[in-house]
DNA sequence: CTTGTTTATGTCAAATTCGACATATTAAAC
DNA sequence: GTTTAATATGTCGAATTTGACATAAACAAG
């Protein structure tokens, strides 16, 4: 991982509990760490094709703008569960988040 | 979904919050609880696999037994992060998991 | 039956995530 | 520039999840 993606990382508040040192990540956290930005992009990608704002995407699953816009950032105080239960209210099934983490679905 | 079901459900601890009444799940809660149970059984049968106890795993991500107990067991008071930190730290790839959800990866 | 090992269940205070709300920033239209 | 809609950022108390610990239950091996 190149110095500029750690950074970039650490800015937005991951904090890398590591047993090396500095600001290494394990592969376990990368993986992690990468897993997260590609269901939050998805989740981003997917309300634009709707042409749902945050706030109507929050309101339907129980939650508020501020959150969902947290959550497309890529704030790590946001869960996986609440990310997935977004993508699954936008309409996005299980296999289709399967394709996700296989790298077979663009979230562009 | 069968009664059966719906009290397993029940008795492990989920909570509804459903927007008809006294127990239906909508198609996303329904979704979502299979996501996290089909997770679940993969820590589960990868720890197995590995030859690891409840007591290594925790351990090797920072976390503990019981938590370990439960989070296969599904308990619905685990999240999905700590699933998917076990799930990487017994080496399973995002790939794997992407299988997994996409039906293409057993879990027995 | 005991003994040792693993897994299950319950409880606790601490940490994290929650929705809510206020407010700032951005972007587009005019 | 002004207005308006959408998104970003920060803070709060409440709710949830956390690791820890104790202890029970299950399961083998002897």
């Amino acid at each position: 991982m190149d110095k500029k993606k750690r950074k970039q990382l650490e800015e937005k508040g991951f904090r890398v509990g590591s047993a090396a040192d500095f600001l290494e990540l394990t592969p376990e956290e990368e993986t992690y760490i990468d897993i997260r930005l590609d269901i939050s992009s998805l989740v981003k990608t997917q309300r634009a094709k709707r042409g749902w704002t945050q706030e109507q995407l929050a309101r339907a699953i129980g939650s508020s703008q501020s959150r969902i816009a947290k959550l497309e950032g890529g704030d790590p105080g946001i869960s996986l569960d609440l990310m997935i239960k977004a993508l699954l209210r936008l309409g996005t099934s299980k296999e289709q988040i399967g394709k996700l983490l296989e790298g077979e679905l663009e979230t562009a």
